[in-house]
RNA sequence: GGCGCGGUACCCAAGUGGUAAGGGAGAGGUCUGCAAAACCUUUAUGCGUCGGUUCGAUUCCGACCCGCGCCUCCA
């Protein structure tokens, strides 16, 4: 297998990725703010995330995936005070609203979940740390902020040059409890009905910059292989956590920094005074599948911005269908059992299993990867036409699938279950107006079943055996007018939800 | 203004100093009772524009045009 190799945010340049305790991948991913529904610019960072751990997987590494969730900051404190819920009941039901929109995208679940607000005392700890360099220090309202001109390396992520800025030239430093107009705040004091913790350092919560350094050292260590976070993470947040970590560490903080960027709607930045901005659960009960949503935002490699538009979702849609068509037909088909003369199929698919992982390995080009495994598909597909088949490439094939699916995640068909719960959701939540008709005909209440689905496809083959093709073509229209679409198959009936 | 990214067929998109992957859509065909699925054929003398380097550039260099992101909370 090739060696993996990925871009590096700090070195600027392509690296090979190992483990540096030689046994254990380490790595720290900035989690959601939970305050609202993820979107699905939020869920494309997570989606190439899951890409990488489980192209790491495959690569035999063995993975520690830390996320944090940051369940106090500004907007929860809002947006909790708006429904009338406790902090803690308003954060957890986004986090779980998260995490079930993570697993309907066939995210896998990261070997930690770190709360900010239960590891308070470790953020305490770093800060004091910090201070008693003087690194950190309070300011007259109580809040503690952290001296950048204690850190000279600052800006060596994001490539900023801070050395010709003065402080106060552009803005009043008089005007802050702050000594330099960039320092940023580690501890926020306490404002009127805010949640707060007591601690050494006063009453208060911790800035989000410190979280991420904390807890990413405690569950990994103070240095460890890779963190990663959107684009736009990079500053000032991950610069801050390095100032910070290094300054307390003194030792190197991640090794390798990985930044997925944006997701644009239809040429835009997704936001919601664009009136462009998705959540999931939108597009669910849309009718757009989860399966279909994964795949598009993981065709387009994650240092490119990926252009989401409705027609795309489609043709991913379409592009699944047809690999999930592919994947039926070589599992359930029956193929020669003799070997066949040449070896050209067997060629093709371990030429397409060298290009797939080739793909993968070189800075995770998920679309090379995926190309190599419509190769092999068309080329098994021909070969099942032409009946020469034979068993040993057939189960050569399911491998390869097997492994192609073990990233992309996308040949298991739960998408009609998915769009069941989000419909269950909105109907709970009072929003089953947003589901359109589509929806609602095919999943909603009175909805057919798969069992008289299976009833009218038999009444179906009865007819048809009887040649009475009119009855047939009546019932597969009447399917067909219900989003069920029939396939016939020397196999026997496919249906399949449209 | 500073930093960075991108402009490849109808749409999405990969890629390379040596002559353009893959997907979707369209058209024609094979198969089928008819469909669907699948397969076959077909759709860029061309890779934003203009120069330069080279035997040769879409790929390197320069300029320009257009789009986007970051520089403030943001995945």
């Amino acid at each position: 297998m090739p060696a993996l190799e990925l871009f590096n945010t700090l070195s600027g340049k392509i690296e090979p990725l190992f483990a540096a305790d030689g046994q254990t991948f380490r790595f720290y991913c900035c989690g959601p703010t939970v305050y609202d529904y993820g979107h699905i610019g939020n869920f494309r960072t997570f989606l190439h995330v899951d890409v990488l751990r489980r192209v790491l997987k495959l690569n035999d590494f063995a993975v520690k995936h830390v996320m944090n969730v940051t369940d106090v900051d500004d907007k929860i404190i809002r947006n909790a005070s708006a429904a009338g819920l406790s902090i803690a009941e308003f954060s957890r039901k986004f986090e779980d609203a998260f995490f079930e929109d993570m697993t309907s995208l066939g995210v896998e679940r990261p070997e930690a979940i770190a709360r900010a607000t239960e590891n308070i005392p470790d953020m305490v700890a770093l800060i004091e740390k910090l201070a008693s360099e003087d690194i950190a220090y309070k300011g007259p309202d109580g809040s503690w902020y952290f001296r950048i001109a204690k850190f000279p390396e600052y800006g060596k992520l994001s490539k900023k040059d801070f050395e010709g800025i003065e402080d106060g030239a552009r803005v009043d430093v008089d005007e802050y409890d702050k000594d330099a107009a960039r320092d940023f705040a580690l501890w926020k004091a306490v404002k009127p009905g805010e949640t707060s913790w007591q601690t050494s350092l006063g009453e208060g919560r911790p800035g989000w910059h410190i979280e991420c350094s904390a807890m990413a050292m405690k569950f990994l260590g103070d240095s460890f292989d890779l963190h990663a976070g959107g684009e736009d993470l990079m500053f000032p947040h991950h610069e801050n956590e390095i100032a910070q970590s290094e300054c307390a560490s003194h030792k190197p903080f991640a090794r390798h920094w990985f930044h997925v960027r944006f997701l644009l709607v239809e040429g835009r930045k997704m936001s919601k005074s664009e009136g462009n901005f998705y959540t999931l659960r939108d597009l669910l009960l849309k009718g757009y599948r989860a399966a279909a949503i994964r795949f598009l935002l993981l065709s387009v490699p994650y240092r490119h911005q990926l252009n989401f538009t409705f027609d795309g979702l489609t043709e991913s849609t379409n592009a699944i269908e047809r690999l999930r068509t592919f994947h039926q037909r070589i599992a359930k088909g029956t193929w020669q059992e003799s070997a066949s003369a040449e070896n050209t199929v067997a060629e093709a698919i371990a030429a397409g299993e060298a290009a797939f992982l080739a793909a993968l390995a070189n800075d995770l080009n998920t679309a090379e990867a995926r190309a190599a495994i419509f190769d092999v598909l068309r080329t098994v597909n021909a070969a099942a036409d032409q009946a020469r088949l034979t068993r040993v490439e057939a189960d050569a094939t399911l491998a390869l699938l097997t492994k192609f699916d073990s990233i992309f995640a996308v040949l298991e068909d739960k998408d009609a279950e998915l769009t069941k719960a989000a419909l269950a959701w909105a109907e709970a939540e009072g929003r089953l107006a947003e589901a359109s008709p589509e929806v609602l005909a095919q999943y909603g209440a009175g909805s057919l079943t798969d069992a008289d689905i299976d009833a009218l496809i038999a009444e179906r083959t009865q007819a048809k055996k009887q040649r009475n093709f009119a009855r047939a073509d009546a019932i597969r229209n009447e399917l067909l007018e219900k989003g069920i679409l029939l396939e016939d198959s020397k196999d026997g009936v496919r249906w399949k939800r449209k």
